[in-house]
DNA sequence: CAAAATATTTTACGCGCGTAAAATTTACTG
DNA sequence: CAGTAAATTTTACGCGCGTAAAATATTTTG
């Protein structure tokens, strides 16, 4: 059936048989037409091929259907996941996905916020990179966008924000090396990229102390996002200038573990909670690789399907709500331990 | 100084003193405007925060300035890398990089597809997931729209190929390894997901042959792209039914060598060139994440900088020929070995 | 310096669609 | 079945901008 081809919604309000505003209705909302008009355009629509132009639809519309998802690294499975599982729910909401990565980069985020309000989205989901930030211009962000940020807070930003709850984390942690062994030392970044750390650690510190236990924290150096790097590097000065103040090593992140893991065993020292072994580590985050370490990890695992749930239910509930919120909102999800080899 | 706020380009062009068309020529170009003009328009710019709608930009636009880019999997560091590579060289190119990830599906790849279309992109930058993508709904898209492939190839399909050459990885392993120890044995999936994987088998095998030795290919199961795992659960089951054929170990790829690293551990086997080690491990593709491995991976690495450059060159050749070439082309780069401790 | 050639700007029109208000149809009442 | 309310469709207008053709300014030529 060689149909000719439909080139606007005009003509092809045409061959439904039916004016093109009804048309136009029909695909913002196909219920908001009569049953029976629907099926003319649904019938319509099988023989000739159509979709509305997608640059004339978003210029008119008060609000686009669109939802910018930003986060700081798309090259770290971890957010590659939780940015995948955000886009599905977005989709299934009816909206499009925009994913931007900030590539660990204070001005790459800047440049997705502005890119992002150029298409003039109707919400924005925001992990930002943290310490680094463009405070102020994420800032004005949020105040001309809906947005909710998620994994990574910045107090009094945005509508809302939806994280891990680092406490649970940590105490977890705490408690099971405590239980099982040694005592554990903290080794993180000196300059956190994230605030989560900085609440990991002090997290790391009271749980200690109300163990009764003295805190030792090892802040290695490093800057960015290469975070095996930086932990392997570290590990190895830790190791030459004398090792760590105990055989059990609790890292601030399963990135930062990775490398700790991968010098630990340059040096011949068997991780693991077994015997012969010289030390034990786990970790925080459950990255997607933590199974494949060499022990594999012992790490707190985040709700992924609940942070990402909830941010994109939050957001939505933003939207309709005009794209403010009385009070700013902040939900955390705890932590699941996974008991794996490291510890 | 409370200028008013500029609601459109008439309005801008009004504060600049100019007719709305120069205007609009300016943001095209900025050098199709006298200097003159152009300071002006820069002044007013100065002041007066104006950009261009770009959904009513991009309505009447014959092409628009979006280049596409799908990667068959945005969770593997690899494309993660490859992608922002990319990225930066389409916008320095002075396009806007829309990316989008298949996760390894079928149905997503076509989303991707469908979706791209409808934002009428200038050029396309595709890597396909491969074996499993309908190819006849990509070779439709790359009629309907200027499309260079890379990294995997699907002959015939789209205006040109860049990617590596899978004969120079395996030729130069295979000959590291050989040179060095026992000849390896070829471990990969039984139904790989990727056609470079094929190329790679073939070239292992005609490298045996030339240097008068038997290749032995060892097929593990598993379906997806999660390799490390399939890696890893194939490990298992091949020690546990007796064992490697050879000491030596060449993996299709890095993610596969990561689960099996992952799993010699397990058991025990010590990997690496040294004494006291059971077994060398070498594999393809330098992933971000094969420095950290235990032992590092001695791999062979993409030439990532010319891949995405070329490509990038070559979709803009193909955009500005019309979204034709006289004749499809295919370029190959060749590889670098990079030795680490696992062979 | 006038006239022709060229570069630049303006006029005029249309792109494809959203949406308020008016007109019409359908559903519901008694 | 007439009459009214509610749901639905149509009329009419405008969004913000690209672009060909016409008008004007600038540069070059003789």
């Amino acid at each position: 059936m060689p149909e000719k081809k439909i080139r606007n919604m005009e003509e092809f309000a045409a061959v439904s048989g039916l004016s093109r505003p009804t048309v136009s209705k029909y695909f913002n909302d196909p219920d908001s037409v009569r049953a029976t008009t629907r099926k003319r355009i649904e019938a319509a629509l099988e023989r000739h091929e159509y979709r509305p132009n997608i640059y004339a639809v978003n210029q008119n519309r008060r609000l686009t259907k669109n939802i910018g998802i930003v986060v700081p690294y798309l090259a770290d499975p971890f957010f590659a996941e939780i940015a995948r599982s955000i886009e599905m729910l977005v989709i299934e909401a009816g909206f499009r996905p925009i994913l931007l990565g900030s590539h660990g980069d204070r001005g790459q985020e800047i440049d997705n916020l502005e890119s992002l309000r150029s298409i003039k989205p109707a919400g924005v989901l925001l992990a930002p990179l943290g310490r680094i930030s463009d405070r102020s211009a994420i800032e004005s962000f949020c105040k001309a966008v809906p947005t909710v940020l998620f994994d990574s807070n910045m107090e009094g930003t945005g509508a809302a924000f939806i994280g891990s709850d680092n406490v649970s984390f940590v105490d977890q942690t705490v408690d099971y090396l405590c239980r099982t062994g040694t005592p554990p030392c903290f080794f993180e970044m000196k300059t956190p990229a994230n605030p989560n750390a900085n609440k990991r650690r002090l997290a790391y510190i009271a749980a200690m102390e109300r163990a009764g236990l003295d805190p030792q924290v090892i802040k290695i150096d490093g800057e960015g996002w290469r975070f095996e790097e930086i932990g392997h590097k570290g590990t190895h000065d830790v190791i030459a200038s004398g090792g760590f103040p105990s055989d059990t090593v609790l890292c601030s992140n399963d990135r930062l573990a990775i490398g700790l893991l991968a010098a630990c065993y340059e040096h011949g020292l068997r991780v693991g909670r077994g015997d012969g072994c010289a030390m034990r580590v786990a970790s925080h985050d459950d990255h997607p690789y933590s199974r494949f370490t060499c022990p594999s990890l012992t790490t707190a695992a985040h709700d992924y399907a609940e942070v990402s749930g909830r941010s994109v239910d939050t957001l939505f509930e933003l939207i309709e709500s005009g794209g403010r919120f009385d009070q700013r909102r902040e939900t955390l999800f705890a932590a699941r331990l996974i008991l794996r080899d490291s510890a």
